[in-house]
DNA sequence: TGATGTGAATGAGTTCACAGCC
DNA sequence: GGCTGTGAACTCATTCACATCA
């Protein structure tokens, strides 16, 4: 069942930390804007407090990816982009299509971050008939009839699920056997994939419920002090950071 | 029961993982679809299937909660999603602001989850003088000018920012003024907040640019040495070309 | 018997602190 | 002097395996 190909001694030391993959936007990010800014080179210290980490972590973060550093001097701004943007594989282009176009579909295909870094709106995919031909953001709605060809037809392997749930794991199934192999999930369910298929999810009600735990925790320690089991200190308490992400790869 | 070992350390453990909080909400879905088909009891083994995590890790979890199961039997279904909701603090009324009311916006406002786990939608609110007054999800918009007021009126504490990233940090500055003590950031920006105050964010790109690495890499892999055990489907690997290419990201 | 609950072992991720180089 | 790069220490999270108990 595990896929034990865990080794990889190959060439490069290509073990990446997931934790790391997924901070890597977030400098990238933080990049951009100072490559716009026709800011030169940056200090592990500075890209940090721009990306929201500490810069230990930073510095561990671009060790992985090689020494792309000047000691005393610090980061060469266009050169890191251009690191980065390769490892994350955003040189190239990535077609997606995006299925379900709701509220939250229709955001999406109209989210400018996603054509700036490579990703391309092959198709939009609803299964509602009466939407078919009508564009959102410029892009005419297809039948969901139509999904398999679409994928074929694009070399499409990242889809991005924003259907009601109930439609989620059928969606799934189908751009799987397509030829899709990764998803972005927003439907509130979870999605069976065969190995090989990377999901990740995002879920809207489940971060508000996190932030709810927080919240009635702090409304709680205002009053309940009498607690002798709470450490007082406010135990890692308050300020998550940008970070807090749960990795939700599921490697199936 | 003849021992008087009564276990109600519910209130005591302080120290629920961040890790274990993340994943509450899951379970809590996966047992409230339990008790919608009145299923009465269920074991670690089969919930954890259905939250999509390994049983091992469901237990350690709920042990953090307190002993809510029956060794031989499994865990009580209606009593578990009491218990998880009123450690996630949904058992309470939460009504949060929705600021920046374009199509994600309104996603969520329409988003069902909400409502339905405690979250009450008190007010939405957009910049512009256009949108003031239209109803959206049924929710009359408000202007930016009544921030503050709303706030306090309804004793919101948590606010959710889907404006552009431009004003994220302003508005989330006027949030925290004027008492908000959670936010869940949809602008792809680094919000600073003072301590005491939890963030959250949610990054479409990012996790479509995590989703991109790992396609990448298989794509790699497919060449490399092969484990045969993803069979995988020719994915539309159009972009061959590693090295070489010139850049096409990001205006430089 | 058949499940939970949990110490112990393992692994992943973060932070420290300083050697190494510009 | 200043800043990167990284072993080592440490903290947090997952998994194992089994004692425990209905």
């Amino acid at each position: 069942m595990a896929t034990g190909r865990t080794h990889r001694p190959a060439t490069r030391s290509r073990g990446i930390p997931e934790a790391t993959v997924a901070r890597l936007p977030l400098y990238l990010r933080a990049l951009t804007a100072l490559s716009e800014r026709s800011v030169p080179t940056v200090s592990s210290e500075e890209l940090a407090a721009a990306a929201g980490v500490n810069s230990a972590k930073l510095r561990k973060d671009f060790s992985y990816l090689g020494s792309y550093g000047t000691r005393g001097v610090g980061y060469d701004v266009e050169y890191l982009v251009y690191q980065i943007s390769r490892e994350l594989g955003l040189t190239q282009d990535w077609p997606v299509v995006i299925v379900g176009i709701g509220n939250l579909g229709a955001a999406l295909a109209n989210y400018g971050g996603f054509a700036s870094r490579g990703f391309r709106v092959a198709a939009l995919i609803d299964a509602d008939p009466a939407m078919a031909g009508k564009p959102v953001a410029g892009i005419p709605v297809r039948h969901t009839d139509e999904l398999e060809k679409i994928i074929e037809d694009n070399g499409v392997s990242i889809g991005v699920i924003a259907t009601p749930a109930g439609a989620a794991q059928q969606v799934c199934d189908r751009l799987v056997a397509a030829g899709v192999t990764s998803i972005l999930n927003f439907a509130p369910t979870v999605l069976t994939v065969p190995d090989g298929v990377d999901v990740r999810k995002v879920d809207l009600s489940i971060e508000l419920q996190i932030l709810a735990f927080h919240e009635q925790r702090k409304a709680g320690e205002e009053t309940a002090s009498g607690d002798g089991a709470v450490p007082a200190k406010r135990a890692g308490a308050a300020n998550q950071g940008p970070d807090g992400d749960v990795p939700a790869v599921m490697p199936a």
